[in-house]
DNA sequence: TTAGTGCGTTAATACGAATTAATAATACGT
DNA sequence: ACGTATTATTAATTCGTATTAACGCACTAA
């Protein structure tokens, strides 16, 4: 491995001299003449900086961490895209990892801080609750969290990016009320981003004089959505849409319907909410809620630069995301 | 940031001693007493090694990189959880890495290695060619490709891990057939994995001596199958078959189908590659071949780790990973 | 008493780069 | 020629850990 010794030795001068070089601070210290002589012995021999030993120096990783429940989620992949991205124009590489949504993953995962592995952190934290927000202050190191909502926190590190589901979801309903719907019922966990979801899809009801018809689950695949509209569709007075809280439930409710002999949008409308990539591959497509990943990723990440190119402490900053309701051929 | 150095003070010993205690090796050096000792004081203080001096040191990351084309690919998140899980039982974290397939960002992302901030590499390499695998051999670093197929190469550095995707198509285009199945089309393109595919299933239909009806595209997307399907269904004669060469085409396909007032399976059978999510939310779900990429993952990082973890260089290695035919209703 | 033998511990050093303080070299003015 | 300012370069040190060689001590055997 070449070091700045051996580049040293080739250009004539000593290793600090090459790592001042290297620096290349417009010409102030270093005359032209000796820049030149490192660079071409640099060039020669090939030298790269070794990151570890610049790392522990200066006690910066140029690193981030980026925590995800599970990258297999058709969800994360574009935000994971849009923080590699962000991070790439910042020189910073960007370590992915799955933490399952368990809390002591997540804990676990922040100590990569602790160990000076990572500068800091990026992604969605869903175990990490208020208690431990004061172990994480202490910590000193700063996260950027993707949340579902606006939430009103003190701290010095802790920023978050969110999209507003609430309003989302409510003018996702509001939507498919001005459609001419009357009877539109939900299907959504009551956990995080789901709930604040729920949240807006009651909002839009009550506010037009409508009555709710609330399906709550546990979990949200494919099949969860299509057990629900199983027993939905029981009901001889059925709605006339189905929002589910996100798009893998809601093509579950679109097999439902299918096998019920249903038609989509005639009988039934159906809408979802994430905008994957499958939503746009079923047949027929899926009326959905763009929160655009790959913004918020970058978003994310330029909060975080912010913070770790400061010297000084600010108030906590809270960025939001735009979304979009994506209208196909299912309402 | 706690240091062995605090840790030392407060058990009342050297750093070195530390060091050697915390590496615990089977109590020949250290008595028990000491070791006890220190092992209190890292406790109360909250010590953590930090793993960049260690690496420093030791000239040992711990650090794997994982390179693939695109993140947002339905096919390489569940290879990239194999990789991760099976890392993460190494101890061992992973740094996550689209390269675009573009042979210049390979390179580029292979320089992580000489900077010291990763032991090896697991991924898909697209753009790297047999020129550069010259290059790749003297930078003495330890790599593990995801292969179409089984290459023979003369290597101390390269192994491969691969699914014998020409056998795996030529039985997907067997199992057409064994349906009754003689009009049997296939959309694919040239290279890669795409191209071995097309030869298994040129293989299959000669060995049956039917004619093969082969539709070349450039790209791969769900459009490009939309596309290549719309000209494949002009014809009168059309195909009762139509295979793609991997799912995102087959989807498209199958739109084309719809739109032309034809049913699936009944008057044109489907079939894709990959087994991507989406394939079993659609309607109807897709007949395709699964290659448990995660278990993909897993098998790279086993053999990277045996070049890690031996002194002594030793031929290159191939692994072979499982594949099924996963039939559905679209055939 | 002396040399020898383990045992437990530590001094010293290295890893590669950054940085501070200091020195060497040169230029300038009188 | 001499002092001073300026510029170019480097010696010395640091980051946190691992490792080797060496040290000091207690104990045994002669």
């Amino acid at each position: 491995m070449v070091t700045q010794k051996d580049v040293a030795r080739m250009a004539g001068v000593s290793q600090p001299t090459v790592s001042l070089a290297l620096k290349g601070n417009e010409g102030s210290v270093l005359p032209r003449a000796t820049v030149n002589r490192v660079m071409s012995a640099v060039e020669t021999l090939g030298y790269k900086p070794n990151r570890l030993a610049q790392a522990l120096r200066t006690n910066q990783t140029n690193t981030i961490a980026c925590l995800i429940p599970d990258i297999t989620n058709p969800f994360y992949p574009s935000f994971v895209r849009g923080v590699q991205s962000a991070a790439e124009a910042y020189a910073y590489d960007v370590i992915t990892v799955n933490t399952e949504g368990s809390r002591s993953r997540e804990l676990h995962y922040l100590e990569l801080a602790l160990q000076g592995r990572v500068d800091g952190f990026v992604g969605s934290f869903f175990g990490i609750s208020d208690q431990d927000i004061q172990t994480v202050e202490q910590m000193e190191v700063p996260i950027v969290r993707l949340e579902p909502s606006h939430k009103k926190i003190d701290s010095f590190w802790l920023d978050d990016v969110f999209v507003d589901n609430f309003s989302a979801m409510k003018k996702l309903t509001q939507f498919l009320i001005n459609k001419g719907h009357i009877k539109i019922a939900i299907i959504s966990g009551r956990g995080g981003p789901q709930y604040v979801r729920l949240s807006g899809y009651k909002a839009a009801m009550t506010g037009e004089n409508l009555e709710p018809r609330m399906h709550i689950v546990d979990k949200f695949t494919e099949f969860d959505g299509y057990n629900a509209s199983k027993a939905i569709l029981k009901v001889s007075t059925h709605p006339t849409a189905i929002i589910a809280a996100n798009d893998l439930m809601a093509i579950g409710v679109m097999r439902a319907i299918n096998e019920a002999n249903l038609r989509i949008p005639e009988d039934i409308a159906v809408a979802g909410f994430d905008n994957i990539p499958a939503s746009q591959l079923v047949y027929p497509t899926l009326t959905t809620v763009e929160r655009y990943q790959d913004r918020l990723g970058n978003l994310a990440v330029n909060l975080l630069m912010a913070r770790l190119k400061s010297k000084e402490k600010f108030p906590r900053q809270v960025a939001e995301g735009d979304y979009k309701i994506i209208e196909r051929n299912s309402t």
